[in-house]
DNA sequence: GGCATATTTTAATCAACATTAAAATTCCGT
DNA sequence: ACGGAATTTTAATGTTGATTAAAATATGCC
């Protein structure tokens, strides 16, 4: 929707900077709390504001939300297009994109949101969101059909295959915190061998 | 908790019929809406029921979603133990378990309540819920590193190849659908597949 | 230093549930 | 039918938390 663009374009490099902030610590509380779990006081508390603050960076509490699961879209879909842009075989380019994914997910870019709230959202951000999961799904897919194709990724059902490993991924956040006792690296070695034997032809 | 005991166990089986069906109706309302996100009122509509009914069975609405964890905590313990008591390899029995799990997830039982919100519960349940959850992880972890020393399941980081199954396996309440497009026939044959492949040395 | 804008707070307001108590109804055995 | 237990409803109550408007403060520019 281009109104976030009309809400937030104008806006000098603090308000994008906090505003930005405000998304990654939202984005923590939801993962851990889910959605109406948390209060805007909640997320207010971590940043040293008040709850009424917030709604100077954010309409509503749904848009917030909104913002978030768009905000994890959009790095998915970065992580997808620098996957796709590989060379080598299709397991080597849906590899590369779930190296990517991992590293968005646990890495600097911080708390990404769990998408696991779409019903809150009102009909028209559930559409969009819907609709770019729906996209980025069938990307994956596509990347291992093609890998199917060449022979680089054993024959399965594509849909299938991909919600399982979707499914991996998208519970990283329920159990990796950063700073803990297990490394990005860590993550991103072990998930990496364990999806190329699990593709592998 | 013996609570729970004490306060359903005189009932008759007409109560605990009902009962169960409300923690069926109330696990798929909090894996689609989220905890918070579900009024009692939705879930009682989905029963021909008032809210208020619902307190005829349940003492709060923190203890429904606690008692939804705990039946879920409970079929994947009773999965894990018929996984355990079958014969063969680590890897055998590490797919049997799985199989039962997804049987439970997407069969007769009927919806099973995604543990996402943990964190919304009373100290006691959290523990309660935690404790069980911890055990599960545990014991499946010990299945991989008997396959391991076995020789049936390749070398990896259990912790971490734990963690990715069963982000699979926990998300699959997200997009499967009783009754829609995808059996559980499918469901069985292509993840047992998937993690046979992850998983074989 | 002083104006203008950006940011945050204070202090209401308001609606949405969860929860409760009492009343009404259904259900079943006799 | 009758009577009592089981089940559900009606009709409050209360709290929580989102939202808003106006006031207060901070910040950067001349």
């Amino acid at each position: 929707m281009s109104e976030i663009k009309q809400w937030h374009s104008d806006r000098g490099p603090q308000y994008r900077f906090k505003h930005d902030r405000l998304l990654r610590v939202a984005a923590e509380c939801f993962n851990q709390k889910g959605y109406s779990g948390t209060s805007l006081k909640d997320v207010a508390r971590q940043l040293d504001l008040t709850d009424a603050a917030l709604y100077y960076y954010v309409r509503s509490k749904e848009e917030l939300v909104y913002q978030c699961y768009r905000r994890a879209a959009d790095l998915g879909a970065r992580a997808m297009t620098l996957g796709q842009s590989t060379g080598g075989s299709g397991l080597d380019r849906a590899l590369a994109y779930l190296d990517h994914h991992l590293d968005a997910l646990c890495g600097e870019d911080g708390p990404v949101a769990i998408m696991s709230e779409i019903p809150s959202l009102k009909p028209e951000h559930k559409h969009d969101i819907l609709e770019r999961s729906r996209r980025h799904s069938l990307a994956f897919e596509a990347l291992i059909a093609e890998g199917i194709a060449d022979g680089s990724i054993a024959p399965c059902d594509v849909r299938m295959t991909g919600n399982a490993i979707m499914g991996a991924v998208n519970w990283i956040p329920k159990w990796f915190r950063p700073g803990g006792a297990v490394t990005v690296d860590q993550v991103r070695a072990e998930f990496t061998a364990f999806f190329r034997r699990a593709l592998g032809a």
